[in-house]
DNA sequence: GTTAAAACTGACGATATAGTCAGAAATGAC
DNA sequence: GTCATTTCTGACTATATCGTCAGTTTTAAC
């Protein structure tokens, strides 16, 4: 029936970038109104007003705040999950795998405060019974990505529970590091603390694992 | 001048117990709201109502939920702090330490659920720009003992940002691992699971130690 | 140009929460 | 018992925020 089938779905594309353009300032606004205030404390106003936008247009884009947090943190948990993913894929030695995972996580947050502050402010809220629907799925995705990279470069094949504790803890020592470091130093320096500990991470890590797997890896032997 | 200089303080006793178990209910009352929606959606009605008490009476004990905020973490931070020091002060030996330093986070945490979303929570709000005032003291204080109690443990004397970076380190390790085990299971058996993985959590800290002091303690050696 | 659809607006009504305060109830002193 | 002081109350006001919607502007299609 239609002659022209190909209606040049491409070619709307004014409006297009437009759109593409107000969301886009939307969700960076709104990212950096969630590092100063918090998540629960940012109001709708202050997000429009710094996207430079009125207020109808945020509902115009976005159901609500709890929508907007979904996709803010789905989004870059997903970035961060897939870098893992392309950057280690198929690593076999725990102690370079180890240091890849440690390297894109400095690398991924490195000039992106706004994302670590969201990492982290979304981990807070998997403690609260009630906290922002739909949160906790990219976060055991990301877990999921570190826990299989982690299985494929552990020799012996682990108890499920026992793999998963590890995995906990290689993301748990990272960002909890991460986030004393902050207060210390007053905040701005952190990568390079970071990297500097980063061998001293490598190292304590593998040695964690070896150690907190039942039966551990031949390994070196290492006692104390 | 004043005979009965002993005008017992003691014996206004009746109103004085009241005050402190009203007090304490809109403590406890706070500290379970708290923890199921989050320090800054709680709401003052609320904490009235599950101490079951009036509205006005919050106002009497407390100027604001910023001040109950701060006195809560507070309290709780100077009770973990002081229980670190306790136990930790003058153990010489750095695995005996660091393994005493992750028993007691252990101890104090079991069936302090409230406590730890507290703490979680707290420590969160520190990396907002704007967060609640004077929440960073304690977190400092609490720091602190680690650090020195760290100091006194390691043969050598490291420099100051060196041993900070340890210490942000060693309390990242503990908490950031608790947290994901927190998520990961289902949430009650995080402290055997956290008391499971000690050993490993003890060893590899130490080498962690060992190696990010720039000349390392003589040690044992290990080296892979 | 005209017309239709999409994107955008900001004032507005509805709602929710903070914080106050005049007075009630409990306690202590006598 | 009376009187003074402390503790407690909940209705009330003031304010802040949400989410809506009728109308405007921009873009696309012709």
């Amino acid at each position: 029936m239609v002659a022209a089938l190909d209606t040049r779905p491409k070619k709307r594309s004014r409006q297009q970038r437009r759109t593409k353009k107000t969301r886009q300032k939307l969700l960076m606004a709104a990212r950096e109104v969630f590092a100063e205030k918090g998540l629960d404390l940012t109001r709708i106003d202050e997000i429009t007003e710094r996207a430079d936008v009125g207020k109808g247009t945020f509902y115009y884009y976005f159901q609500s705040k709890e929508k907007l947090i979904n996709e803010l943190i789905h989004g870059m948990l997903d970035e961060l999950t897939a870098a893992i993913d392309e950057k280690c894929k198929g690593i076999a030695d725990l102690t370079s795998l180890l240091d890849k995972i440690i390297s894109v996580h400095i690398e991924f947050f490195s000039n992106r405060w706004e994302d670590f502050v969201l990492y982290f402010q979304g981990r807070a809220d998997l403690t609260l019974q009630m906290g922002y629907e739909g949160i906790e799925t990219p976060f055991l995705n990301y877990l999921e990505s570190i826990e299989s990279n982690l299985d494929q470069a552990i020799e012996r094949r682990l108890p499920g529970p026992v793999l998963r504790r590890i995995t906990c803890a290689v993301a748990g020592f990272i960002s909890g590091y991460y986030s004393f470091a902050v207060i210390s130093s007053g905040g701005e320096d952190v990568d390079e603390t970071l990297r500097s500990l980063r061998g001293a991470l490598v190292g304590s890590l593998t040695r964690f694992i070896r150690e907190a797997a039942p039966s551990a890896t031949m390994g070196d032997g290492a006692q104390v």
